[in-house]
DNA sequence: TCAGTAAATTAGATAAAGTCTATTTTGTTG
DNA sequence: CAACAAAATAGACTTTATCTAATTTACTGA
C-alpha cells in the first residue's frame, strides 16, 4: 500500500477501472474528463469540458477532448445529444430518457423515459438497424413571442 | 391580360401569393428558393439550395439563402431539422411527421405521424410553451458494425 | 412616371465548432 | 531500462453560419 489517504474515495482508481472495463486505457486526461462528466448526470459541450479540465490544474488539448468524447460515446459511456445547431452536447446519463430543449436559453433538461410513452414504432428502412431514438420537446420561455 | 402563356401553370405567381399570404415580400431570390423547396417534400441543406439556385440562372448570395431560410422557418413555411451535427436540414414538409436519420449515409427520410404514437406527454417546465416535438430514429446501414 | 424611402441583397470578413496532421510524450511490456 | 505502440499536442485547416457596411431593388404616393 503506497501510503495514500485510504478513507477518501479514490475516484481516479474507480474511474480507471470503469474505463478499463470498456477497453479504454485510463490516461490522465481521460480520467479527468470522465470525472467531470460522471460527477453527476449532466449535459456538457466540448468547450465546457475543455474549460473544466484546464481550470483543474490538469491540461488537455482540444484535440484530446474531442478524441475522448468521441471514444466515450462509441463505447456507450456517454450519449451525444444533437439539438443545438451550433454544438453537440454530451450527456453523462445513458439510461433511456428524453429531453426538453429551451430554444431561448439553450438549456437542455432531462425527461424521464416513463413520462413519455411511444407505441407503434415504424418499421426500419431496409437493411438498417436502430441505433437510438431521440425525442426532443422544443420549448420557448413564455413571453409574448415575437415573430419576424 | 398581358399576352402571356395562360395554359401553363405559373408557379412564380402562385408562390408569390403564398409568400404574400404569410407577409413575405416575394422577391426574385425568395421565389426561386421557394420554388426549389416546394417542388416536392424534401430535406435540403442551405448549401444544396445555394447550389440549386445558382445553377438555375438566378443568383442568390449565401447571406440571402440563410436569411430566407430563417424567414421561411419563422413563418412556418418550412421546418428546420437538427439531426446532423454539422448542418441544418430544411424540410419543406410541414405536416406533423418524424424522421429516420441514417448515420452512415447522412440520409434523412420521413416517417408518417401515424406510424408513431406518443402518449403521456410530460408537463412542460415552468413558464415555457411547446414549440414542437422532434422524434428521430437514428439508424445505421446494416453491416457488421465496427466499434472503436 | 418618377422620386424618395424602406426593405432586401450582396461580397466578403468574421466567428465558432470540429477535424486533421505531423510531432512529441506517455504508458506498457519484456 | 529499452523499445514500441498508443495517446496527446499545437496549430493549421475546414465547414457552417453570422455579421457588416455598402449597393440594389421594390413599393409608395404625388
Amino acid at each position: 500500500m503506497q501510503s495514500q489517504k485510504k478513507s477518501a474515495i479514490q475516484p481516479e482508481r474507480d474511474i480507471g477501472k470503469q474505463l478499463r472495463a470498456v477497453g479504454i486505457t485510463p490516461t490522465q486526461q481521460r480520467v479527468q474528463i470522465a470525472e467531470i462528466l460522471f460527477a453527476r448526470p449532466q449535459h456538457l459541450s466540448a468547450d465546457q469540458i475543455l474549460a473544466s479540465v484546464n481550470s483543474l490544474g490538469t491540461t488537455a488539448s482540444k484535440a484530446t477532448i474531442y478524441n475522448t468524447l468521441g471514444l466515450f460515446a462509441r463505447r456507450g459511456l456517454i450519449r451525444e445529444v444533437i439539438v443545438d445547431p451550433v454544438k453537440v452536447f454530451y450527456d453523462s446519463n445513458t439510461s433511456t430518457h428524453h429531453h426538453f430543449f429551451n430554444l431561448d436559453s439553450g438549456e437542455l433538461t432531462d425527461i424521464d423515459a416513463d413520462k413519455v410513452v411511444v407505441t407503434n414504432l415504424p418499421e426500419l428502412p431496409g437493411d438498417t438497424q436502430l441505433e437510438g431514438i431521440d425525442i426532443i420537446f422544443r420549448v420557448r420561455s413564455s413571453h409574448p413571442h415575437e415573430e419576424n
